[in-house]
DNA sequence: CCCTTCATATACCGATTGGTATTTGAAATA
DNA sequence: TATTTCAAATACCAATCGGTATATGAAGGG
């Protein structure tokens, strides 16, 4: 692991907990253990650095969803694959202090533009994700032919999301376990053929 | 309109858009033309004037629902309330920069354990709310006895907060009312007798 | 009409901000 | 072994941070 590697891996959890106004260069310099010197040898600016952290938090927190996803066959298992990542979504997260998608997507928007666009971006994937999940349930037969796939893709992305900001408002991940369930029992049961 | 809610009205929604930390007293001194003088004439020091800025973004984005709610009649009714509310919730706060729940929620979990309580309070209030609304129902015959309010609260709560932050992320409020939708055609026609 | 009151403005404080120019020191090269 | 290289440390920068002490000036009361 290279001094880059390093510093990230310290660095990314601190982002992902105070923001990126809340995280200062003496936050980062005390966390690595490192000068200014080594951190802007290694990174050009605060910015820079707060963008591959949130690389990183993407990659440790979103991205193995993505590529577990791609591992499993069927549309209907395929969206349970994703209920079940997220039921120990918290554990995973929770030392890194929550989802960074929705760190950075309330976070940055008015403050950092190129942040926010990223955000912007693994959302939009996301959604795309699971639009094309369903749309291909629709033509191998597992899902019913009428059902919206984008407007169902944004209700469960929404349940995600929207259950991890209550799971971490309130310190409880059970939060996130329920939403799981209603998405198994209700939403993908009402769905599928 | 006393100098205390000028500087509340001018301050609140750079908080809500900026964050905590985001927000400096420069900040404040410009939005409202005055000076450091008049701002610590009306409020105690910068987390004072947030915690008065959170209230009065609360107070105009959601306590008015809580109070139209206390207006109506009936279970079924009020969770329609709910959603109608909500569809037109992006118009409400888009000039504010979107949900201040969400907004103080996500922000200042790590950095200021004031806001967040108020946060946590506010989620809690909502969650309450909720699951008094459908118990009720399940007393008076209008939704089924089998349903688990609470659970069936957090994940309207859930839905609500997940697509305010999809909405705000990609500016497009149809996220909203396309969860609404599902909301009073899936969720509440499927729990009410 | 003087004097008090009080909201606001001004001027200032030490600390910290993100960032940079220079120095250091160890390892690799010749 | 002398020299080069380059990552990291040190020292420094102007600007800004949140906050405060003092000055100002207008209004109200005696």
């Amino acid at each position: 692991m290279d001094t880059s590697e390093f510093i990230l891996d310290k660095v990314a959890p601190i982002f992902n907990k105070q923001g990126y106004v809340g995280t200062s260069l003496s936050d980062i310099t005390k966390a690595t253990g490192l000068t200014k010197g080594a951190i802007y040898c290694n990174f050009e600016n605060k910015e820079d650095l707060a963008l591959k952290s949130f690389q990183l938090n993407i990659n440790l927190a979103i991205i193995p969803l993505f590529k577990l996803i791609a591992t499993q066959e069927g549309s209907i298992n395929k969206l349970h694959t994703i209920t079940n990542y997220h039921r120990s979504y918290y554990d995973l997260v929770k030392d890194r202090g929550g989802c960074p998608m929705l760190r950075v997507g309330v976070d940055t928007k008015f403050i950092n533009p190129n942040l926010f666009e990223a955000a912007q971006k693994l959302s939009a994937k996301f959604i795309i994700g699971l639009t094309t999940i369903i749309n291909e349930g629709i033509v191998n037969n597992e899902i019913k032919e009428n059902i919206d796939s984008l407007k169902y893709a944004q209700i469960i992305l929404s349940l995600i999301e929207g259950s991890s900001l209550l799971a971490f408002t309130h310190n409880d991940k059970t939060y996130i376990n329920s939403t799981m369930d209603f998405i198994d029992e209700t939403i993908i049961s009402s769905i599928r053929k």
